[in-house]
DNA sequence: ACCTTACATTTGTATATACAAATATTGTTG
DNA sequence: CAACAATATTTGTATATACAAATGTAAGGT
């Protein structure tokens, strides 16, 4: 990936600001590649990785702002993010009885189906991100990730 | 930046699928950041790009296609955009005469002005989120991140 | 029990973004 | 030069996201 290419500049920008735009470029990348990856599901990188939450609860219900909490991407309506995952059935929302103030919402049979498949997918297009990578500059890269 | 602490998780994970949430999070990080920086001009950081790139015009007018082309993010509608920054008065629009299919952006003096301001608040902020790495590691960084 | 505060979620509203269709202008070809 | 294709932008519409206010529920103090 050549930024000044991409952005169709000659100048020479500053190393932490060519650093920020590089990474904003990659992730645009990551964003449209997985995304496409989801297309024939119907659903969002955001929707796909509350899923994978609820998977990770195996079975015990979790409440919106657990959800909240865990997503990747922080955003201010996770109330419609599970609208839009209930409309497809792939999970079920129910007042919790012992704090009637929560919801519990668990992945369904067809969540948990239809998320094993979207893995795959997501899997491959991930590998297909960072395939110019090998395993030690990944490595290296998330060393230095770390840092910020 | 601890990723698993972030997103609250116990469990390993592949290193690609790190790499590329670590990817997210530094993004949404510098998103926030610059866009605190910017707040206080109203604009967005996509609209403080396209700023820049007519500043790098040097006064020579700038099309949308040409706007689209160099905006780190493209985005479907270029026009909208350009219509927020005309109703602030950092930019001016008009019909292209020799071809009256294109447009001509240019900024304004007002643009110009606020843009300078802009840049003091906005290399601050980029300072800031790269202030934990070395020259030496930013080098390292932009070396690995031009592999994708 | 009543009042206040805190908590968890939902709803309203404004803005942003994505995608497709519409409009206007120019270039090309028979 | 009429018809069609190509280019550049705009508009419409649906969906996504951000932020604030509203709603409903629980807990604690008096």
């Amino acid at each position: 990936m050549n930024v000044e290419e991409i952005i169709k500049t000659s100048k020479r920008m500053p190393l932490e600001s060519r650093t920020l735009i590089h990474i904003t470029l990659i992730h645009n990348k990551i964003y449209e590649e997985i995304g496409n990856a989801l297309k024939p599901f119907e659903v969002s990188l955001q929707q796909f990785n509350v899923l994978r939450i609820l998977r990770g609860q195996q079975g015990k219900p979790a409440n919106l702002s657990t959800l909240n909490e865990r997503m990747v991407t922080k955003m201010s309506n996770t109330t419609r993010l599970v609208d839009k995952l209930l409309a497809k059935g792939y999970v079920n929302r129910s007042v919790c009885p012992s704090n009637r103030r929560k919801v519990e919402i668990v992945l369904t049979a067809q969540g948990a189906e239809s998320l094993a498949k979207m893995d795959e997918l997501v899997a491959e297009a991930e590998n297909q991100v960072v395939s110019n990578l090998s395993k030690k500059e990944l490595e290296q890269l998330n060393h230095l990730l770390d840092k910020f």
